[in-house]
DNA sequence: AAGATAGGCAACCGCCACAGT
DNA sequence: GACTGTGGCGGTTGCCTATCT
């Protein structure tokens, strides 16, 4: 089966957001909620992919996104729950409310696996020094040093054991259960954007521009549209939600709706 | 001060699972 | 059952910035 494109490469922009990106589509998403991510880059205005919109809406633009500054408390849960779910970054997001699992899989590789490592390096030859005296006799104990590097290896990525399918599953159970990182942004990210402050934090000047007191106002029927989203959004987009020119006003600073 | 290098992190890519037709 | 569309995940890339020489 030829697998179908995420979208349309042609024309589509990449690389990093810029503010009046993000900007869209928090307004596209407050507003509409996330109905259908492929069709909503075309109906916010953006000229990106669906899946990068998603991706930079729940890694960034979400609110509740803690960013940085992970506490003790945190490090030691992404570290117990790698050592016995692997690589599974969403079920270890899942856990840490607020966390993302991209965040953690950069957290992880930038910096526990590092820490992990001298760690282990370090206490191993401190075992090494208090019992070596008495094994370095035996052929078996020799290996004892290389063990290290197996156990690093061992604990990274492949030492849990390989997860059932119900383990896939209620990790998918959990991520809704947990809120933090639902993936179905209809039940949980819209209906969390009162909170808009968190995403206030994230980009600084930016979203503390009035735009927020006036915007983010949440219909109750945010979740997806009661009708064809095809007619239903399309129209009022292009005049009414969104300006075709973008939605900074030189004079004005941003625009309000 | 300027260039080289390393590290951090946002974003992309490809694959998979699942639901709907 | 086959096919299609979509969302989600993990691995990887590459840009940006800080640090070093």
């Amino acid at each position: 089966m030829v697998r179908t494109p995420c979208c349309d490469k042609s024309g589509l922009k990449k690389g990093t957001w810029t503010p009046e990106e993000d900007h869209k589509l928090v307004a596209y998403i407050t507003r509409y909620g996330c109905w259908n991510w492929r069709r909503l880059p075309k109906y916010a205005g953006l000229m990106r992919c669906g899946k990068s919109c998603r991706l930079r809406w729940m890694n960034y633009l979400r609110p509740n996104i803690k960013r940085g500054n992970y506490s003790k408390e945190e490090e030691d849960t992404i570290i117990k729950l790698h050592a016995s779910l692997g690589n599974r970054w969403s079920a270890i997001a899942a856990q840490l409310p607020g966390r993302t699992d991209n965040e953690i899989k950069n957290y992880w590789h930038t910096n526990l696996k590092k820490r992990l490592i001298k760690q282990k390096t370090a206490s191993h030859e401190a075992n090494f020094i208090s019992n070596g005296l008495s094994q370095r006799e035996t052929s078996q104990n020799r290996s004892v040093v290389h063990p290290i590097a197996s156990q690093i290896l061992e604990s990274y990525p492949f030492s849990p054991q390989p997860s059932s399918s119900t383990e896939t599953s209620s990790s998918t159970t959990d991520s809704s259960a947990a809120g933090g990182n639902s993936s179905n942004c209809a039940s949980y990210d819209c209906s969390s954007l009162a909170s808009m402050e968190t995403v206030a934090e994230l980009s600084g000047n930016f979203w503390t521009e009035p735009f927020f007191a006036d915007n983010y106002y949440i219909p109750n029927d945010s979740m997806a549209p009661m009708v064809d989203p095809e007619i239903l959004f399309h129209p009022p987009l292009s005049g009414e939600l969104l300006y075709s020119d973008g939605f900074y006003n030189g004079h004005e600073g941003l625009r309000y709706w």
